[in-house]
DNA sequence: CCGTTTTCCACCCTTCGAAT
DNA sequence: ATTCGAAGGGTGGAAAACGG
């Protein structure tokens, strides 16, 4: 991360957010730290990042083995126990490491647009902003977009954010700056272009298959995008039926879906999937490379007329059946 | 009316298939 | 194996459309 670019600067800020806080709570309380049993704690409702998985779990899970948890993570109180806002891997990591209870920093009095500060801010932390999935991005930008597009609203956070950078002497975050648009600035953070922005926070309208489809690229962006304009029963319609139909979104009908915007029946979202590809060409010939010994043993000689009869008459041989 | 969102278009880069 | 061109995916900027 270069020292002075804008991911670090987000960095930074979130940084001081959550260590300036911490500060306060231990000035509070000496042992403002609880240890919680895991297992009272749930994760926050509306959690945008995945956990943890493979090798970087395992890391963790071994980390805590031989030290143990050494960030309290942060949680706030419910009516059944506590609800978790940072710190969800490193809990599932205690609880894969055997541990019972954690450190917990308990926050209450939290508005739900400030627990969500917490939840977005902390992760930012640990993983730089290029790192997220698409749909972790557009969790986080929503959550940037609407701190500074809806300040009347979010006062409280807002002041919040304002005199930490005040007091740190802190360039522009969006606010001071109101000749750009608010897609701007939140793209000038992340070095986004402010369509971009916009593209990227469409996703947060999709139905969670269709996010986890393309965090794992079976759903390329832009067809994600036009998808995201379709209500949600629509969503989970055409999902279905692309499974049933066992085909991939093509850009062209991701197109011709949003169009349909408000009006697809099963009937419209059968017909988009079966609508004529533009099917290539059926290839006559293809080549194919195989080891030049092979082919001096059994081709060399053959005119190449009766190599593909051969290689047919082989093949039926080899699997048992003709094609 | 003004700020925001969406659309459109030009452009760049990568990928893929066909030709050599 | 290499080269070439077309197509697709993604981006940024400007204009149009939208909404409070």
């Amino acid at each position: 991360m270069k020292a002075n670019s804008p991911k670090r600067k987000v960095f930074q800020d979130a940084l001081d957010l959550l260590t300036e806080d911490m500060a306060v709570d231990k000035a509070v309380s000496e042992n403002g730290i609880l240890q919680i049993a895991i297992d009272k704690i749930t994760p926050f409702h509306d959690h945008p990042f995945r956990l943890y998985e493979g090798e970087r779990l395992a890391d963790m899970v071994q980390s805590i083995r031989e030290h143990g948890v050494l960030n309290p993570v942060i949680v706030r109180r419910t009516k059944k126990g506590f609800e978790m806002l940072a710190g969800h891997n490193r809990a599932n990591a205690a609880k894969l490491a055997g541990l019972k209870e954690i450190p917990a920093i308990v926050k209450d009095k939290l508005t739900e647009e400030e627990t969500y500060v917490y939840v977005i801010e902390t992760n930012l932390i640990q993983r730089s902003f290029t790192d997220l999935l698409p749909s972790e991005k557009a969790a986080v930008l929503k959550e940037r977009h609407e701190k500074i597009s809806c300040q009347g609203r979010r006062n409280d956070i807002v002041k919040e954010i304002v005199a930490l950078e005040g007091a740190s002497q802190k360039s522009t975050c969006g606010h001071s700056d109101h000749k750009l648009r608010s897609r701007d600035s939140v793209g000038k953070e992340y070095e986004l272009s402010g369509s971009s922005v916009s593209r990227l926070m469409r996703l947060n309208h999709l139905i969670p298959e269709f996010k986890e489809q393309v965090d794992d690229g079976r759903l390329p962006f832009m067809e994600a995008v036009h998808l995201s304009y379709l209500n949600e029963e629509e969503q989970n319609l055409i999902c279905q039926v692309a499974e049933q139909e066992g085909k991939k979104i093509r850009p062209k009908q991701a197109e011709q879906l949003r169009k349909q915007n408000g009006k697809i029946d099963q009937e419209a979202a059968e017909n988009v999937f079966r609508c004529p590809e533009k099917s290539r060409a059926e290839k006559k010939t293809v080549k194919i490379w195989i080891d030049a010994g092979v082919y001096n043993a059994y081709l060399a000689d053959v005119g190449e007329a009766d190599v593909s009869e051969i290689m047919e008459k082989a093949l039926k041989m080899y699997f048992g059946k003709a094609v």
